[in-house]
This record gives structure tokens, C-alpha cells and sequence, in this order.
DNA sequence: AAAAATTTGTTTACAAGGAAACAATCTCCA
DNA sequence: TGGAGATTGTTTCCTTGTAAACAAATTTTT
């Protein structure tokens, strides 16, 4: 008699199971489902402390060139951008030699906050890969920078 | 004089760029961007695609298990599993022994239909990593397994 | 220099996905 | 047996992110 499979561990994957687009998609979602379990005292979103945090080491970078760096969407990023200065945290400058951009920069509150919860975060991005020995990590960072093209 | 970043390979993203939920959300995100540059004659989602493959491979399974399994939540599955009854690719059945619960199974068509979309998805997944060598995929492979926890 | 094309950011409308509250059913235990 | 509590799926509302149309400014072509 050909019973329905009842518990998740008994679910066949077949092909999926090595295929890089689903396995990328659990290890993600994997990963924000501890962040947002332990976001602690800085409320931040990984996306948010992303943006703040490369705001802070390139002070006046354009809205842009965040976004392409970040992948994040112009539409997207606008939204994201109005938030952040709404919450006082950063100031957007339209500079002289090009009045369509602009340049955005932490304000110094938000920089010492972003430079505060940088060890909170970096101290859980350090925890993310505990099921795996600390080379199995290294070369998965490598092999993920390699993926996406960053040198 | 301190010029703001203009392009996006000069922008310094200092930790963020070994940070493993950031370089993961990169590589899903680039992934993902090409798959909807090619998703060809199967007008079908990553996301509607797994849901019908397990479903194939795992005729009668119970919403629930299959949300477990994919690390979908019930009230997205709902949705999910709506939208393809709607296109006749579904059909759910209440089973004696648990009047709570929802088996799904596909109609013959959509059984045939993944199986043809199989070829292209599978291909596809195939040619994501192409920027890494067969040794680097593999090892990229085996390490998000071991991340996610699929044995 | 004027016209055409491109870039930058914004707005609007929408799709994907989740949280919380809920109803129905089932399980466990006194 | 009869609650009390857990599970399953649904609904409603909300957040995140995208696509497309747009306006303003800049660059390129002619």
C-alpha cells in the first residue's frame, strides 16, 4: 500500500536536493531566521545595517552606486533611503556637478550606532556557519566571493 | 581632496564582503536574475517549480510537510498551492483520517508538464555555477548541504 | 547649438512572502 | 468522557521588493 510521505525528512527530493538555486534559497533563509531571532538592541534589518554600514565607510556615495553594489533596486532604494533619513540617520546632498544625483551621508549619531551594532553583527555573521568547521567556512566564503565576482 | 565613490567596483564594503548572509543573498540574487531572463517556453517560477517537482516526486503529500521541506509557511502555501489549482495543476483531496489536513497531487498534464520543464530547469541549475570549476561547484554544493543540513 | 539618447531618482501599482488571529479538527490526559 | 492543548489550513493585514511610466538633468550626435 503506497502511503503520502507524513514527516518532512521523508520527502524526496530528488534532483533538487544539489541543485545550487534551492540549496542557496534554505542556506539564506536559514540565515535570517536566526538573525531575526537575535536582532537584540539595535533594531536592524540585515538589509538596513548593510546600507548604513557601506554609507559609513564611503561617506557621499550616490544612491546609484550603493544600490549596484548592494543589488538593491533604484525603486527599492529610494524607499529605503527615505526611511533611514527619516529616522535621522542619514542626510541626502544633491552635489553642484550633477543635480540629478545624490549623495548620501550618515549622520554622526548614526555612525557611532552603525559602528556599535557592527560587533553585534559581525559577531552573528562569525556564528552563522557553526555547523561547519572553521576551513569547511573559509572555503565557503571563498568559493561564494568567487560565485558573485567579488575579487 | 576626498572624492565620494562614483562607481560601484570602487565602493568599500570592508567585512561586509566575507560576510556570509550578505555574500549568500548576492549569489541567490544573481542566480535568480538570470533564471527570469530564461525561463523560456515553461512560464514557471523557481518557487512553483520545486513546490510541483516534490509534489511529483511525492504524490498525496500534506501541505504542511511539503511547506516543512521547503521552508515555506502555511500561509504562503495556501497561496501557493491556490494558484496552482487554479491552473488545473493541482488537486487537493481531505483525507479520511485527518479532516484538518490537505493532500496535493498533480493532474496527469501538470505531472507531464514538470516532467518536460525538468529538462530545462535542471539544465539551467547546470549552468549556474559556470564561472566556477566542476571541483569548485561540487565543493560549493557539498558545503551548503552541510549548511542546510540536507544529509 | 539643437535634437536625441542616456542617466538618476521618484512615483504608482503590483507580486511575493510573513505574522497574527481564527476556526476546525485531532490528541492527550485527568 | 470531556476538557485543555496542539495541529492544520485559511484569512486579513503588513512588509519587502520589483516593474513600468515619468520628470529632470546630463551626455552624445549631428
Amino acid at each position: 500500500m503506497d502511503m503520502p510521505v507524513r514527516t518532512s525528512e521523508d520527502v524526496d527530493l530528488d534532483r533538487l536536493s544539489t541543485a545550487l538555486g534551492f540549496l542557496m534559497r534554505l542556506a539564506q533563509l536559514k540565515i535570517y531566521e536566526r538573525f531575526f531571532e537575535e536582532v537584540g538592541e539595535y533594531h536592524l534589518k540585515p538589509g538596513e545595517f548593510s546600507v548604513l554600514w557601506v554609507i559609513l565607510h564611503n561617506p557621499g556615495i550616490r544612491q546609484s552606486v550603493l544600490g549596484q553594489r548592494l543589488m538593491i533596486k533604484r525603486a527599492h532604494m529610494t524607499k529605503l533611503i527615505r526611511a533611514l533619513e527619516d529616522q535621522g540617520l542619514v542626510t541626502r546632498r544633491v552635489p553642484d556637478d550633477d543635480r540629478r544625483a545624490v549623495e548620501i551621508t550618515l549622520t554622526p549619531a548614526a555612525a557611532d550606532k552603525v559602528r556599535q551594532a557592527s560587533h553585534w553583527f559581525f559577531t552573528y555573521e562569525d556564528s552563522v556557519g557553526a555547523n561547519l568547521t572553521k576551513d569547511e567556512r573559509q572555503q565557503l566564503t571563498g568559493l561564494l566571493r568567487k560565485f558573485v565576482g567579488i575579487d
